[in-house]
RNA sequence: GGAGAGAUGGCCGAGCUGGUCGAAGGCGUUCGCCUGCUAAGCGAAUGUAUGUCCUAAUAGAUGUACCGAGGGUUCGAAUCCCUCUCUCUCCGCCA
């Protein structure tokens, strides 16, 4: 959520910021939503302090019939008073939807630009393999040597389902782990492993609610909702939480299955591991005052890419424009890895800082001391990694010629003595 | 899943036969006094959110809301009623 003052004092500002980012936004509407409902707020307070009023002299009040009169007297503020709230009520639940509806303000230097054709490479990382052969698709390799069992994953639970076996199965594991031992160990992230079923309020929090409802997974019995990021669960934590400054800022990794429906991208990516509807990923999250952020979010995509190096994959960082930042992000990069057997860059990471807007939505705040006014924190969070994609990058780049894969260096204590899959 | 107990300010803890309760008392914290230093002692201050007025102001004045959450009764609710959530104890079940 953005903060309202800015739609009250500097709403050609807000207007002009929304065109750069090529949406449509009702300003305006929420403008007078806004004025209308601190109008009715005003009156309603007005009539409640006459009735506080009024109720206090009818407590000291010794004479029946003025007691009989003034309590007509409330009676009748009452009235007027439920009418406004029921007013205030309409006014007030369109300006929410409307408010929680509205996209994050694109970050001071993010380049405008209207989608991601206008997105830049910041930078190229590490040599691309050279191969004597043509390198193999992960998801052939996956079929021809029982690593990768796409059939029984549709027959057990539908399309975009798979079975990784034996060695995959392995080295995904070994990733999952490797990852967050680096982090852990080398970052100074502080592990959490969170819950992977989360109530509404985290999404909304977080702003994958209300406007990505379609692409969450929810177990209506219950009502709660399956993870479709540990940057929910994991932001969450601190929901409705002030923080000394002197705490900030909080690092923390987490590894959790992921949730999505893949509706918007029905057809797309259906070729092997690349998109699926429940994925692993380690996610990177911090808190952070808001002059940190920004050397806190060049350090989050370091500390991702760090993994890439010492795999020695090659990649490349992207500077996400403002058509194509996300609902919530206020300056967002991606990094994408190179998997020269389906010969795509896969997106691995994308790393944002969200300024304020889910700490607003989600309340969390911080004081510099102790007698100054709470603010809000800023969050970031950035994949560190996804675990699919890195996993088709280590295969098609780390493959050889008779169909096995080498395994890297960086993996070898987690294979014990084998050196290929 | 069954039975019972509970949820109050940074913390502990009164109030819960409805009005004088934004809420006693204690602890903590801050400032001042006192003091060779420390401790003790004395005095004062000390929630959050949001609106209005006034401002250079996150300074002042004032309104409203908040005693787990949401409804209800009443002129008036922390106090009474209903629903929900969570915590604790006991029983059952269980990886």
């Amino acid at each position: 959520m953005i903060d309202i003052k800015l739609i009250r004092e500097q709403r050609e500002y807000v207007k002009k910021e929304m065109e750069k980012l090529f949406v449509s936004v009702p300003i305006d509407e929420i403008f007078e939503l806004d004025e209308s409902k601190r109008r009715l707020l005003y009156d309603i307070e007005c009539l409640r302090n006459a009735r506080k009023t009024l109720s206090k002299e009818i407590a000291s009040e010794k004479d029946e019939e003025t007691i009989l009169m003034k309590k007509a007297k409330v009676k009748r503020i009452n009235e007027s008073i439920k009418f406004q709230e029921d007013e205030l009520n309409i006014v007030g639940g369109r300006f929410k939807t409307l408010m929680l509806s509205v996209p994050n303000l694109p970050g001071r230097d993010v380049p405008v630009g209207k989608d991601e054709t206008e997105n830049a490479v910041v930078s190229y990382f590490n040599e691309k393999k050279k191969f004597d052969f043509t390198p193999e698709t992960h998801y052939k390799i996956g079929q021809k040597r029982d690593l990768i069992d796409f059939e029984r994953g549709a027959k057990i639970s539908g399309t975009r389902f798979y079975i990784l076996k034996k060695g995959f199965a392995r080295l995904q594991r070994a990733l999952i782990n490797f990852m967050l031992d680096v982090h852990v160990t080398y970052h100074d992230y502080e592990e959490v492993y969170p819950p992977y079923m989360i109530n509404e309020e985290c999404l909304i929090g977080t702003g994958q609610l209300p406007k990505f409802a379609d692409n969450l997974y929810k177990d209506e019995d219950s009502g709660l909702w399956f993870v479709p990021t540990a940057e929910v669960p994991v932001t969450n934590m601190y929901r409705s939480e002030i923080f000394n400054a002197e705490d900030l800022p909080i690092k923390h990794v987490a590894y959790t299955a992921c949730f999505r429906k893949e509706k918007m991208s029905a057809g797309k990516d259906t070729k092997g591991i690349k998109r699926g509807h429940q994925f692993d990923k380690i996610e990177l999250v911090k808190i952070t005052t808001p002059e940190a952020a920004k050397e806190e979010l060049l350090s989050l995509i370091a500390d991702a890419q760090d993994i890439l190096n010492r795999l020695d994959i090659p990649h490349r960082l992207i500077r996400i424009c403002t058509g194509d930042l996300s609902f919530t992000a206020s300056e967002k990069f991606d990094i994408e890895v190179y998997a020269p057997g389906i010969n795509e860059w896969l997106e691995v990471s994308s790393c944002s800082d969200f300024g304020s807007f889910q700490a607003r939505r989600a309340n969390i705040k911080f004081k510099r001391n102790k007698s100054s006014k709470a603010e809000y924190v800023n969050t970031l969070n950035g994949s560190g990694l996804a675990l699919p994609r890195v996993m088709i990058a280590v295969i098609e780049n780390y493959q050889t010629k008779d169909g096995r894969i080498r395994i890297p260096n960086a993996l070898k204590s987690y294979f014990g003595t084998e050196e290929f899959i």
